[in-house]
DNA sequence: TCCTTAGTTCAAAAGTTATTGAACAATTGT
DNA sequence: ACAATTGTTCAATAACTTTTGAACTAAGGA
């Protein structure tokens, strides 16, 4: 079973850009760069929203074309369209990324641990 | 008389994504990039909308803090914000009016001209 | 089999954005 | 002073987006 994805060609700029410009979504981004290469499933976000609200914004990731969903048993394993956001649209997400990091009224995924530690 | 504009550094990421992100403001941007160093204004973009619409998207990019206007007689020249967007997001300008370049889905300014020279 | 975990779907509500037309304001040219 | 040009404001409406909770599906483990 898998998911509907927009082929690398069919991903919209101001699509990508619409749905980047959430702060929420713009977080899940962030913190997906941050960890590449580890896979990710839905509920590693729940610092972000409540588990609906997430489906509906990694739902919208994955339409955009900003993101890979890929169905693990009962996981979502969710990863970035580096390679096909890059080759449509050069340097883009790069520098979304490298603004997005530096920008502290995002969302923090993991917030909750700076209490836990403390 | 002037019209309020962000400072530079209270330009936010996921506002200049959202703002960035409808294909009208999108064209918008675009046009100024390629005219860069020309001043515009408002009825340069009648292509794209309404007047009344026009001064609703671009003060929306005003607010936003991607574009400066500058009141001048009755006129409102719009430029682009190269400098400051560069040095908050860098490459995120560059790399967004690339990609809209090659967007053919983008409505186009000075689309009618092609029909009066035919 | 039964329970839990992971995530989706649906419908409703709330909030936001885009578009329109009519009326307005300010400047410029005659 | 008058008219034309440029653009704004306002209120209404239409269209979309976000958020919520309850009900659901599907896989995995006890």
């Amino acid at each position: 079973m898998t998911l509907p994805h927009p082929a690398a060609d069919q991903i919209s700029l101001p699509n990508v850009l619409a749905v980047l410009g959430d702060p929420t979504r713009l977080a899940i981004v962030r913190y997906l760069a941050s960890k590449e290469g580890v896979p990710l499933n839905c509920s590693q976000f729940l610092d972000l929203g409540s588990k609906t609200n997430l489906s509906y914004h990694l739902a919208k990731l994955r339409e955009a074309g900003v993101t890979r969903t890929e169905v693990v048993g009962t996981s979502r394993l969710i990863t970035l369209r580096r390679d096909d956001l890059n080759a449509r649209f050069p340097g883009l997400l790069d520098s979304v990324i490298a603004a997005a990091v530096d920008d502290p009224a995002l969302p923090a995924v993991g917030a909750s641990e700076i209490e836990v530690r403390a």
